[in-house]
DNA sequence: CAGAATTGTGAAAACTACCTCATATTACGG
DNA sequence: CCGTAATATGAGGTAGTTTTCACAATTCTG
């Protein structure tokens, strides 16, 4: 007997008002999540951050976790419409383009990297996935930026580069503190990261 | 009035028997938090994965936090030999210290960085203050292994530098696959370590 | 502006996890 | 070996969270 997927419950929302609510609903699990961490994050909480009763929750969403997936794929979709972007320029540089990248990232990065951390926390297997997804399509991107300024590189093997990329600027912004963020943050991956791969 | 701190009510380890039992559990929970998060560590799953009863958790353990609360520092003191013993060689160079110290890190951790991690997001503001605790404790050693070789150094700020050896590493080897690991994840990041703090 | 559709409410039902405790089992000392 | 202390058990009380649902309020439509 195939397994059917379950009809979704929720309403869609179709006027404006409830489009709002469900963006109110979003940003209060954000900020929940981000001060009280996951086990913090409950229902109620949620929605009296945002201004309404629990039940509106359940009327966009199908449990609590669906805000949370909800939540990964705004911020999935930010990265990806930033790396998009930086396709476009011809004949730029491989660090002023991993700079604009960075730079970027990190200003867009709407709740930062401590939003970040505790998503991949969300103990539900189809976020994590998720967020797998967004890193190897993120690893993509980086790659073919890597190729197209193979000449300027040291590094032979791209996977590694690729690798060391990532998890370099990941692990330092990740870890970023209030004193060190923003520019000298930038600056510091950025220098980082030019004499691994050039020189 | 002053608050008493209430005496705990659970049993001393007296026999062998109930010090392995003590070991079992927190082991236990350690994969557990590994394998599920926090939200996911229940007591009764902890105590199945040990092959106890829950009961036995709470004869050795006020609470469940408690439990958490010794594996941290197991950790920390794990984390403390490694890195006490590598003050001992004198005249090695900065880079064969950090790659002996990676070595022995990767081989000895017994958790890896995932524990790690997610010890960092365990809602108890006494055992996230040890787990910072630690943190400043690593910086320091890191810290006093840089100034100890600052002739070598390219880099001025001793504090941004100990910045990226930290983070740099934890990123590359939080992130690591079953391909990139062992040697050739220490290879990288003393290469990437190197190439930023001297030549 | 009436009626329908959509959106919002919050008390309470259903559920889950922590922790207790009466009791059973095992180990030790004399 | 027997009595006593130590160790182990696990069903269930309690507290707190998720989710539902009957109903209220608002917005849209003709």
């Amino acid at each position: 007997m195939p397994r059917r997927s379950a009809k979704s419950l929720t309403r869609q929302a179709k006027q404006a008002r409830a489009k709002t609510t469900v963006n109110v609903i979003v940003d209060a699990a954000a900020q929940v999540l981000i001060r009280e961490g996951y086990a913090g994050a409950t229902t109620n909480r949620i929605a009296e951050r945002a201004g309404v009763s629990v039940g509106s929750v359940y009327q966009y969403f199908d449990d609590k976790d669906a805000v949370f997936a909800r939540l990964i794929d705004r911020e999935i979709e930010a990265v990806v419409s930033i790396f998009s972007a930086g396709t476009g320029i011809p004949e730029e540089s491989l660090m002023s383009a991993l700079r604009r990248l960075l730079t970027v990232a990190v200003e867009t990065w709407s709740y930062g990297p401590q939003l970040y951390r505790q998503l991949e926390h969300v103990p539900d297997d189809a976020l994590r996935r998720r967020v797998t997804e967004a890193k190897t399509l993120l690893a993509g991107f980086i790659r073919s930026l890597l190729e197209t300024h193979r000449a300027e590189l040291r590094v032979r093997d791209l996977d590694v580069a690729t690798f060391v990329v990532i998890n370099a600027s990941t692990g330092l912004s990740t870890n970023a503190t209030t004193e060190m963020y923003g520019e000298p943050l930038v600056e510091t991956t950025v220098e980082l990261l030019e004499r691994y791969l050039i020189a």
